[in-house]
DNA sequence: CTACGAATCATCCGAAGGGATGATCCGCGC
DNA sequence: GCGCGGATCATCCCTTCGGATGATTCGTAG
């Protein structure tokens, strides 16, 4: 009785599945949580594909995933590859709390996010609020998000925009953008007067300044 | 006799002194920490401020610190307070491995720079390493180092010609600027192109780009 | 005294950037 | 199925940038 269903525990032991592509923050979650007697660690993982893949096999309840893997696939990857179904919490942990960050987070259906610097006690705490279906924002990030939402940057950039305007910061012409991108001059031209109307700016330059102090590259 | 002179150890033991503000990160050097029984953790530190403190008193052979600590006081200034004397070995831990921080920690009397995605026994390697006095940088980085000393910052940049380079870094054209700093518009061109020499640059978005990276800004 | 670098300004010109518009194609959500 | 946003491309036109050159003034180091 021991193999669980997917989404009902046999026991009152909550599963956790460590993504991180950090060997030393994994070494340290692995520590903090034996704290906790009914956290279980059943397994860990290094990147987005494996951990999506672990997430199948091992029916975790709580997902404890860096934001940053190193590999294409990020926390937000996991946490929408993982959503809908009876499907596991993704709790995304990271350094930095960008805004837009958070944002993308929950739209694709974290149950939470967390601050590496939070307290060791924060973090237990969330993953049982995680495992009972509780969403997990502090009162900052939830003020931050609302702050967000409504005076900040437009919206996000969009992948393609993003990759022009890190060329562009590079020092690329758009020639030479759109050749590295394989697309035409006028697609690159296009996507960064998108980025100048999203950003609020008037140059290349200002826009991969503005970018740079948002973490948005 | 376990107490030791600066400098000098009691025994074959190495004493490290762990920084980092995250709690995480510190458990799971502590955990991997332990598997290396030559290495004795005598202390943790959550700021730069108190880390600099305790190594005063705790005389550590290594001191290993993570770059970025949230107060004023970062890894390289730790390692800059610290150098000189028989003062400790400071090893910069960080996520990232920008040139700028490699070389500045260097630069500030590290002992070396390494990512927290190494693999547990090479950060225990690079203590052992350090506490004999040797520089712990890994292949890749060095070369790194060694091609932006060589291509790389030709000579700083005058005052007025980072006055130009900020101002152009925040979108305005050279009209903009030129009226900012009350000089002609042909004054600022003279300027970029100077700047753009010095940096090997041929854009202001490159150049500006560079030298924030170069933290000349 | 002289040489040199920094700061200032100027002119000429081709190359690049940016604004305005419009168009097609595709995938996703209501 | 329709709308919408993202990605792609195009054309026109004006502004700006960057390269090349040359000049003056002013400290300062030799």
């Amino acid at each position: 009785m021991n193999e669980s269903h997917a989404g009902t525990t046999a026991y009152e032991v909550i599963r956790v599945l460590l993504v991180d592509d950090h060997p030393v923050v994994r070494a340290g979650l692995r520590l903090l949580l034996t704290a906790a007697r009914d956290l279980d660690i059943i397994g860990e993982a290094e990147t987005g594909a494996e951990a999506i893949a672990l997430a199948r096999t091992r029916n975790p309840d709580v997902v404890l995933c860096d934001l940053r893997l190193g590999d294409g696939v990020d926390g937000v990857g996991v946490a929408a590859a993982l959503s809908g179904r009876g499907a596991p919490a993704v709790l995304i942990l990271t350094t930095y709390d960008h805004d837009r960050d958070i944002v993308r987070a929950v739209e694709a259906g974290a149950a939470g996010y967390l601050l590496k610097d939070a307290a060791p006690q924060a973090i237990i705490d969330a993953i049982r609020a995680a495992a009972t279906g509780e969403t997990v924002l502090s009162a900052d990030q939830t003020e931050r998000v609302v702050a967000t939402m409504r005076t900040a940057p437009r919206r996000a950039l969009s992948e393609r925009e993003v990759d022009v305007l890190t060329k562009a910061g590079a020092g690329l012409s758009n020639r030479e953008i759109a050749k590295a991108l394989l697309v035409s001059e006028a697609t690159v031209k296009t996507h960064l007067a998108h980025i100048n109307d999203k950003l609020g700016t008037t140059s290349r330059t200002a826009a991969f300044a503005v970018a740079r102090d948002l973490g948005w590259l």
